[in-house]
DNA sequence: CTGAAAGCGCTTACAG
DNA sequence: CTGAAAGCGCTTACAG
């Protein structure tokens, strides 16, 4: 390429990486320009990344890829990367939010950092080991291996929901709770149970399901059809399972929301995609992504970036509706 | 590390690219693993791309991330991939099928090969100008552009589902189509109307929608409550599409499947997850995934993979009966 | 069985 | 304004 262009790497270096301004001619510099336009010549990133040591490319760890939530969360990430020159790669963990194979072995890419969302901390040793800086997502705040945080309000949302639920008159509430050993399930449960019984009422039963509509179905029936008076309300993790409680209160002849009202959690497209509509908890995904890759840029940069937390909204829509008598 | 350890760094290099077998003592070997492990030292990849020219790692390009059949098809490929050691990044294009910008400038990775999936050839001009082999999963078959083609069977799901429709007396059959300038998506709109007036019925009505609930739900509006006697089943080119159909049948007071039969296509969890659950066509998007990496792995290798046309089934659900009267 | 050396393609002082 | 040189950390012949 500089041989083309009869100019040294030097220049090359210094016109493509648009450093030439007061140090290259004008006329040179076009020379090169042309010279690399006919060549469809590109510089090769790996030798960059050599002689620079970094790559301005970050990691995105996710749980899993079938949910709308991590691609809204990539897509914010993504937004501000591109901002600062930087690249994100997604990384599905094959594992759920289980332990998360070393990444480096997997997407053989080099990084700078990474950012990693609704994993268990603990999952993530592996990746700690490359000792590159980290960024978690809508984790557990307390845990201290990571240098940047962002996290939902999820306690708060869980809160609305328990308001909203006992405002309607429901004292009976049962709780669809997901089976997954993670954070921010964990505050869910935790906090639900806080608000209900601070106000007098109680998570009446708990029933864990995967996060599918089968699953969350099965769930449902078991609390709808258990022992004791019947719950009034289900509270689910997930939309995926308030899904599947609707169909079950269906099943079992029971009207969704006249006899049983049933909440969500996350509005992802299939909230609105079911009748009646999904009252659900709205999550802010790409602004999270947004914080997290601000909190990495910062952290590159030497910083240390406050934890961030963002606030959620109720969205009251047709599946809730007063208790029944 | 190799002055820790007490040897070379050529060594270092054999025992850790586990080439040492012959070249290298145990007891040598041994003490380079101990070293290697206690420094936690990794071999810079960045070098290492340099030196051999690949870095064993494929680009995943896809339309938009917010549908399972992605993630589907990025697990198979994953899968392939670690088996032959090699990994794959995602980049989900940010303009849907469009122009693809070029993944280079965004993931940073350097790259061995492309995978492209659902995208228009167009849209891939940038990635070719890479130069990089480049395999084309469910796209034109006929377009040149692609080392390697894998695609489903779309033409044949669409004809399982107008026989399907046709056996239950449908007649006026009108079609919700995706409003996206793909491959997948004129074979569905092209077969269809072959398959039914080959068999004296008719598209009644074709209605795009983007691939959302909502504009689901406003193209069947329009197509049940348009001039002429109304369609009796409506075939969608998307779950998500036909999710919408079921809510505005319901709003115009018709019953599904009762008055209106709905069909899908691609058996996402929303299929399962609506009441009636859908009736769809089943596409195997993680073998998709497997034989797009295998193609791309046989053309780094040399070879010229054979193009690949899987089947698709279509799954009877509940959104389907005998057409009214 | 082990090490010294070359070279992958960049970027960045440095010298002219 | 331009070029020659060093060096990023590997891998691979090659020599011993």
């Amino acid at each position: 390429m500089a041989r083309v262009a009869g100019v040294s790497q030097a220049t090359v270096s210094l016109v493509m990486g648009d450093k030439w301004r007061g140090r290259v001619s004008e006329r040179t510099a076009e020379a090169v320009r042309t010279a690399a336009r006919e060549l469809g010549y590109r510089p090769n990133l790996a030798a960059r990344n050599l002689r620079l040591g970094l790559t301005r490319t970050a990691l995105l760890v996710v749980p899993a890829l079938t949910n709308e939530f991590f691609a809204r969360v990539h897509t914010g990430a993504a937004r501000v990367a591109a901002e600062h020159g930087m690249g994100v790669v997604l990384y599905p963990s094959p594992e759920g939010t289980g332990p998360a194979r070393d990444p480096f072995a997997s997407s053989r890419a080099t990084l700078d950092g990474v950012i990693a969302s609704s994993m268990a901390a603990e999952a993530l040793t592996d990746i700690r080991a490359g000792g590159l800086p980290l960024v978690m997502l809508d984790s557990d705040p307390a845990r201290p291996e990571a240098a940047g945080t962002v996290n939902l309000d999820i306690a708060d949302g869980t809160r609305q929901v328990a308001r909203h639920l006992l405002a309607l008159g429901h004292r009976r509430i049962a709780h669809l709770a997901a089976d997954v050993d993670s954070w921010t399930f964990r505050v869910r449960a935790r906090a639900l149970t806080e608000a209900l019984t601070s106000a007098g009422a109680a998570v009446v039963r708990s029933e864990p399901a995967a996060l599918t509509v089968a699953a969350g179905l099965s769930a449902a029936e078991r609390a709808l059809t258990g022992p004791g008076p019947r719950p009034t309300a289900l509270v689910c993790d997930d939309d995926v399972l308030a899904a599947g409680a609707c169909k079950a209160a269906r099943r079992l002849g029971l009207r969704v929301p006249d006899d049983v009202s049933v909440t969500g959690f996350d509005d992802l497209a299939m909230a609105t995609a079911v009748d009646p509509e999904l009252t659900t908890v709205r999550l802010p995904a790409e602004s999270v992504g947004e914080a997290g890759m601000r909190a990495l840029i910062k952290v590159l940069d030497g910083e240390d970036p406050a934890p961030v937390t963002l606030p959620v909204d109720l969205i009251v829509r047709d599946s809730t509706t007063a208790a029944p008598r």
